[in-house]
DNA sequence: TTGGTATTGATGCGATTGCATGAAAATATA
DNA sequence: TATATTTTCATGCAATCGCATCAATACCAA
């Protein structure tokens, strides 16, 4: 294991930032063009649908999100104002909160996803082969292997 | 061009946020652990150091940085009023404005430079061959091609 | 020129983030 | 059990971001 990083990985550091932000940004821009939420909202949502009729712990939510601990409380706070979700106390652990998707909140990921899916398309998908897409997933997921 | 995202084109872009999220969070981790300032403020000097001797505008490196233009402002105003650059009047312009890094901001670059480049080895560097770096490079590219 | 438009960068203000800490409940230890 | 420690989540506050706008200058068209 080197200490320095070569030129290679270095630019490849670069690539990594530039392209996320390039991509993500374009993928925001359409989004809120729509008059859309941000795309946290809709990542928020949809894992609390996967979860279903359970719901998720707060502190779950979080880290399956990459949150942190403030930002996915403060976030709750944003989307159960807006009727997207409701808090409630945890079975068995008085400390918790329990997440969960309201009727409305679904209705958002339905409004969501045609703008949404449109813009991965537009912004991923029309850029890669389907091959390419495979090998740059198996790339990107060894960066945060162990 | 479909019109909405196959399950591969929506887990690569998933892949290429939590990744990027992972690998950006654990290197800035590295530095403010040891006390340093944010990636940002090498970033700004380092393509300031490379345009020395002349400086750059203000909104060319806004545009290389992928700032938006008041965020690259009031990095500025931080920068400057650490002493790690200077703002002038831009010749030619008298709108614009010159930014050129200090002997102080050479030393941070200096400062920095072990740190950040052993994180960057760390968190890709070592986990990816020589050859995997080029693909994913490549690939990247091509992701923020017109 | 002169008046209108476009460009460049700074800034007031409200929203969001990050840090540090607090409150409440669970868990471990004596 | 009684106490200390840890876990879970919320929150006050300062820093930063995002939006909208402004001031100053450059550019353009008649």
């Amino acid at each position: 294991m080197n200490d320095h990083p070569s030129e290679s990985v270095t630019a490849t550091w670069v690539a990594l930032h530039r392209s996320q932000a390039v991509v993500l940004g374009a993928v925001e821009a359409d989004l809120k063009r729509e008059g859309l939420p941000p795309l946290v909202w809709y990542d928020v949502l949809l894992e609390l649908r996967r979860a279903e009729p359970d719901g998720l712990r707060s502190g779950v939510l979080e880290q399956r999100m990459l949150l942190a601990q403030y930002n996915m409380s403060r976030l709750a706070d944003r989307l159960g104002s807006a009727g997207y979700l409701r808090r409630s106390k945890a079975p068995n652990d008085g400390r918790g909160t329990l997440l969960m998707i309201t009727a409305k909140g679904r209705e958002l990921l339905d409004t969501m996803w045609p703008a949404y899916g449109a813009a991965i398309q537009r912004h991923v998908g029309d850029k890669l082969t389907k091959q390419e897409c495979v090998t740059l997933r198996a790339l990107l997921t060894k960066l945060r292997e162990p």
